[in-house]
DNA sequence: CCAAAAGTGTTGGCGTTACACCCATGG
DNA sequence: CCATGGGTGTAACGCCAACACTTTTGG
């Protein structure tokens, strides 16, 4: 008895701070099923690729974004989950800075978008349990990793950085303790840099240090604060 | 254009603490590919078969272990991982208290046997990486989660449990510390028995107390001591 | 000179670590 | 009565959270 064939999909989380908020971005489907949908960008694993290429050819395809810090999430397989028969996804999640963000239609999509992460539009398939996944695995990993700083371009503010982390944990941080958490890391290296901005002082920018360990369990630093 | 069909299959890394030590269970392949050899429990997935429940399935048919606590590890997909075809693993972790850990050799395995899990012998496919992975999985999770909670039988003393978590972090704690924190949780439950064996007081016994919080990290409550 | 955001130190409280002795039992 | 592991409290320290003012710039 020879084991049933299936189809295996990868499917892409790209979140983005954007209105000061967290943002998915979701593609309009163009074919069915779910047609006009909203749905996670992806698509099927082709013959001789690997899932985490699959994801990238995907993501590049349907929304022109490349380039991206991606991860793996959870593979989803509930045997009812694809209309077309048994389709399993391997989930992925990416963090996109702004520069890496201008996302344009490709092929399969009618339309690619920024959404609220936390209060999508109604989206195709299990989407909606994968988006939802995705922000608590962003979340959690916000408090003991340096994922955040993968959302800004670099060279960033420190100002800029703990807003991205207020989104992320949803609450205000202190300044002064933010920053001396943060520079404690040794994850971040000054530029020579000043970005001026309007009729205040110029703020230092910095940058992801090269060789900065990317958790921050490794240095018992832990956000909160 | 059609998509390729992939073969899905499910390994199962199912930890327990034996001889002082972590030991993963592996059993001995009795088909090709790969005769011979030792590798995790796993199969196919079938037609309409979720894919935690097909790691079930396939852990009780080989290894005649069932009911043990499961969590989704990580898919792997390296288009040459199986020389079969194209075939992706979702891999699971579990854990086995020792009374549910009598394994014996079921369906396509000519034996089981655990091993030592941070230096097992030669094993099949990529199973070396899955297994390095669950291990250091595990590990983290120990950092803050009741996890190892579950590599007891229930109900167990507090020196029992502190040696768990000492063969998992691979360093001596604290007796009197680990006590604090481990009741400060309430993750615990007294019970009225005492585990008396050898010449010495009796130990009271505790059990993982129904609704205790999974992660100790909601309480600010991390391990290391 | 005013507005706006950048930048900077100190302190009190709390949680963590370090540490040593008595208890209950079986033989 | 001796050996064995079970069980318990406290003090010093270090880390974290709380908190307000000065700096630099543009207009």
């Amino acid at each position: 008895m020879t084991p049933t064939p299936f189809l295996v999909a990868v499917d892409v989380v790209v979140f983005a701070i954007r209105r000061g908020r967290l943002e998915a971005l979701l593609v309009r489907r163009a074919n069915d099923p779910y047609r006009g949908r909203w749905a996670l960008p992806g698509g099927f694993v082709e013959a001789r690729e690997d899932l985490e290429a699959a994801a990238r050819r995907e993501l590049r395809e349907e929304t022109g974004l490349a380039d991206l810090h991606l991860e793996q999430l959870y593979t989803f397989g509930d045997p009812k989950r694809d209309p077309r028969g048994r389709v399993i996804s391997a989930a992925y999640l990416a963090v996109a800075p702004p520069g890496k963000s201008a996302a344009r239609a490709g092929s399969d999509a009618a339309a690619v978008a920024f959404h609220a992460a936390r209060q999508p539009p109604a989206i195709a398939f299990d989407h909606a349990a994968v988006l939802a996944k995705a922000v608590d695995r962003l979340r959690t990993k916000s408090e003991y990793s340096t994922l955040p700083l993968r959302l800004l371009d670099s060279p960033f503010t420190l100002s800029e950085l703990q807003r991205v982390y207020e989104v992320l944990l949803e609450r205000p941080l202190d300044k002064r303790n933010f920053r001396k958490k943060m520079l404690a890391l040794e994850a971040l290296e000054e530029t020579r840099g000043f970005r001026r901005e309007g009729a205040h002082r110029p703020a230092k920018l910095y940058r992801l240090s090269p060789r900065s360990p990317n958790l921050l369990k490794e240095k018992g630093i832990l956000f909160p604060f």
